[in-house]
DNA sequence: AAAAAAC
């Protein structure tokens, strides 16, 4: 095709030129898509070219449609067996693998393909009779699926595409041994594929063993939090269970996930709200499931306005009208957050989060402010006559000398009402809110967006594995780029350009030594 | 400092 052709033909472009059959192109059409997502663009060509895969994006940017739509077209092409899942998607949680589950329903409406859900916690009559006639597609949370396969009811020889979704957390120690396990079931050939918006470069290095001169795709680099997302700091008074209804009142948060670090902290947190007239529910792991599955239905429909979780929902959640998340806790691991933060801002809208940061948790936001490469706005919460707060906690200062990061207002300096000159929702509207920024050291990052592999050529003959090979996240020399996402041509939607600091940029790199 | 994941 001449550039001419392809500039006739862009509006065109998109997923029918991907080549997905027709099937799949009408269910697309029929949720009201028509262009991919960054991730999508980069990602659909390789998977149905059978390649090993790295996907790297943000959340909310379209990652399960990634592998969900070439998986679609490849297994269409053939026939399940008995006992013999063609496919297999392991997810971190319940909640997760049913929410992939319903992904393969929508897409795969047109297409005669059938499906099993193997997580824990619900009856196995159901998922018995699909498996036994034989599935194209089976997702799983690990355990169920190992018992499965312990009753000797599922065989995982024949499966020709394994997704590994939110694969860090699957790398992560609590979750390896049975991964492993797993994928030592999978026999001969194999086409694997890892998703996630995080990645630290130690557990990068651990997903090689599982892969295959993969292509490594990065929209932005690991760990970059959705551009959609405007995330603010709160510090918390001694009583956060306080901080947190004056922080939804003053905020006029009508809506939000509350993320805690522990389980025996959710059932006080909810309670407190309820008290306070909000509408709020608990999700976590020791619920049983049906309560957690009614809880994140009637979340997600609107029935309920708080849901305080732990980070049994941090990852993947999709639900469209999410306004706000708020960590009652700044999580333990600083990927964490970026996941956390991601349950808003989705596909495009507009979210706000707010941490609450007591003094025992200023080490912790360090390490997401170190991991996350960013400098995350104060906002100070407080009642006329007492919104400023009490800044001579000595460690404080120490910290923030030593990270270099961050002074709070002083208390003397004037707080103003609104922050007019910020097109942040926060100071819009005529509420009554305070809030104040610390300085910004560095220069406030530019929207920049990484490159990826598939427009450069394939000579290097190693991956492109520069956050494995050293430096990883510290790293400073990468060299600024005003690079377009691909797959979108000049337009590029807004919400795509990321908040990224150009040392940060991954570059990619094919390898495709073994290709054609 | 935790949570998740089978029964």
């Amino acid at each position: 095709m001449s550039p001419a052709d392809s500039m006739i033909a862009a509006p065109e472009a998109g997923f029918a030129a991907m080549g997905l059959r027709p099937e799949i192109l009408r269910a697309i059409d029929e949720m009201g898509y028509s262009q991919p997502t960054p991730i999508q663009a980069e990602a659909i060509p390789y998977v149905l070219k059978r390649t090993d895969v790295i996907g790297i994006a943000q959340t909310g940017t379209g990652k399960t449609a990634s592998f969900t739509l070439p998986m679609l077209d490849i297994l269409a092409a053939g026939r399940a067996r008995a006992r013999m899942p063609r496919s297999l998607i392991l997810s971190p949680t319940r909640e997760l693998a049913t929410q992939t589950a319903r992904n393969f329903e929508i897409y795969g409406k047109y297409l005669n393909l059938s499906m099993a859900l193997l997580i824990g916690g619900v009856g196995m009559g159901d998922q018995e009779k699909v498996l036994e006639k034989g599935v194209d597609v089976l997702i799983a949370t690990p355990g169920r699926l190992i018992d499965w396969f312990e009753r000797g009811r599922v065989l995982l020889g024949g499966v020709e595409v394994l997704v590994i979704d939110e694969a860090d957390r699957m790398f992560d120690m609590g979750f390896m041994p049975d991964v492993e396990r797993i994928v030592s079931l999978l026999l001969g050939r194999k086409q694997t594929l890892l998703f996630s918006a995080t990645m630290p470069p130690e557990v990068r290095r651990l997903a090689d063993r599982f892969l295959d001169h993969p292509i490594e795709i990065k929209v932005a680099p690991p760990a970059t939090t959705a551009a959609t997302v405007e995330d603010f700091i709160v510090e918390a008074g001694e009583d956060k269970k306080k901080t947190l209804a004056k922080l939804i009142r003053r905020e006029g948060i009508e809506k939000a996930i509350i993320f805690c670090n522990r389980k025996r902290e959710i059932g006080g947190v909810m309670r407190h709200l309820q008290r306070a007239g909000l509408n709020a529910r608990d999700l976590h792991g020791d619920l049983e499931q049906h309560h957690r599955q009614l809880t994140l239905d009637q979340f997600t429909k609107g029935e309920v306005d708080f849901l305080v979780a732990t980070d049994v929902a941090a990852r993947g959640l999709d639900v469209s009208n999410m306004p706000c998340v708020i960590n009652y806790d700044v999580p333990l691991n600083p990927d964490d957050y970026v996941h956390r933060i991601g349950r808003t801002g989705r596909a495009g809208r507009k979210g706000r989060a707010f941490t609450m940061v007591g003094p025992e948790d200023r080490k912790l936001l360090a390490n997401v402010e170190r991991v996350t490469q960013r400098n995350i706005k104060r906002l100070v919460v407080g009642e006329a006559g007492n919104d400023v707060i009490d800044d001579k906690d000595p460690g404080r200062d120490a910290d923030m000398a030593r990270t270099g990061r961050h002074r709070l207002a002083r208390p003397s300096e004037p707080v103003p009402d609104a922050d007019n000159s910020s097109p942040s929702p926060v100071a819009a509207g005529g509420r009554r809110r305070r809030r104040v920024e610390t300085e910004r050291p560095a220069a406030e990052p530019a929207p920049v967006v990484a490159a990826s592999t598939a427009r450069q050529p394939a000579k290097a003959a190693s991956p492109a594995r520069r956050d494995g090979a050293k430096g990883g996240r510290g790293s400073q020399e990468e060299k600024r780029s005003e690079s377009p996402v691909l797959g979108f041509g000049d337009d590029v939607p807004a919400f795509m350009l990321q908040k990224v600091p150009a040392r940060l940029r991954s570059r990619n790199v094919a390898d495709e030594s073994d290709e054609d």
